[in-house]
DNA sequence: TTTTTTCTACTACACTTGTAGTATTTTAAC
DNA sequence: GTTAAAATACTACAAGTGTAGTAGAAAAAA
């Protein structure tokens, strides 16, 4: 809204950068036949998809030869970053503790990684101490 | 899209559950009010949403008297987990692990809370362990 | 080089989202 | 009770999203 290349991407959007983030330069086939491993859905509507995100920006298109390769423009983190942001202000009112309680409350946090955790918290402890 | 109750808000209708969480039966008016103090909309568009959300029964709207009232239909937490499953399972590939890095990475979260954090997680293991 | 297969471009379309105006209907003020 | 103010219903509309068909261009197969 406010700056400029802010991606907001939306549920298929953040479905084919996926894709691409894992394949770099892809063809629409193979955005195409990863995509369907998942669900069904025809070869162009990805085609649109990428069509519109090359408009948008959000990927680019380079042609090598004679076939089309996509690339998304955003990295990953980027848009983890702003996907991220965004639920946090508006779920979780701005609050990260809340959100990680709620993370940590999953199920699928197995003892190993609250281990890792807990390693991590210490590392970044000692960090900050030195930073300070 | 599967079941029948997830709720999946947009940002207007979760800015609109948002008041309506924290000032249970409201007016269009309160609501319209709330939301005025942040950005600048248009009465009737707030209307608009709550007729919206009431038909998909994401509110529920009583008549006390005279005036309209309007209440959320699902809590608060059911939203976030909604909304911060579809984001783990998004944008982190559903390892909730990364996302908590992500959230403990941010500036936001200072030396106290982390230390609660680590407390939290002193007594999670116990407990764990405990069940186990 | 025809034919067949594959791509790409263009078009379409219904549904959702965000915004709000206008026309009524209610309710409150005189 | 008439008028002014407020609330509600109804309508509209542009942009974005998800989906895909079709026609025409390009490449591969025969």
């Amino acid at each position: 809204m406010e700056e400029s290349s802010i991606y907001q991407p939306s549920d298929v959007e953040l479905e084919i950068l996926q894709v691409l983030w894992e394949h770099q330069p892809a063809t629409v086939r193979t955005v195409h036949e990863k995509i369907s491993e998942k669900r069904e859905v025809g070869y162009t509507t990805i085609l649109t998809f990428l069509q519109r995100m090359t408009k948008k920006k959000m990927v680019k298109r380079t042609k090598e030869g004679k076939t089309h390769f996509y690339s998304a423009v955003p990295k990953e983190t980027e848009v983890q970053q702003t996907l991220f942001q965004r639920l946090l202000k508006t779920a979780y009112k701005g609050s990260a503790m809340k959100m990680v309680m709620h993370a940590l409350g999953q199920e699928q946090v197995d003892a190993e990684e609250l281990e890792a955790l807990q390693q991590w918290l210490e590392a970044k402890k000692k960090e900050d101490d030195d930073a300070a």
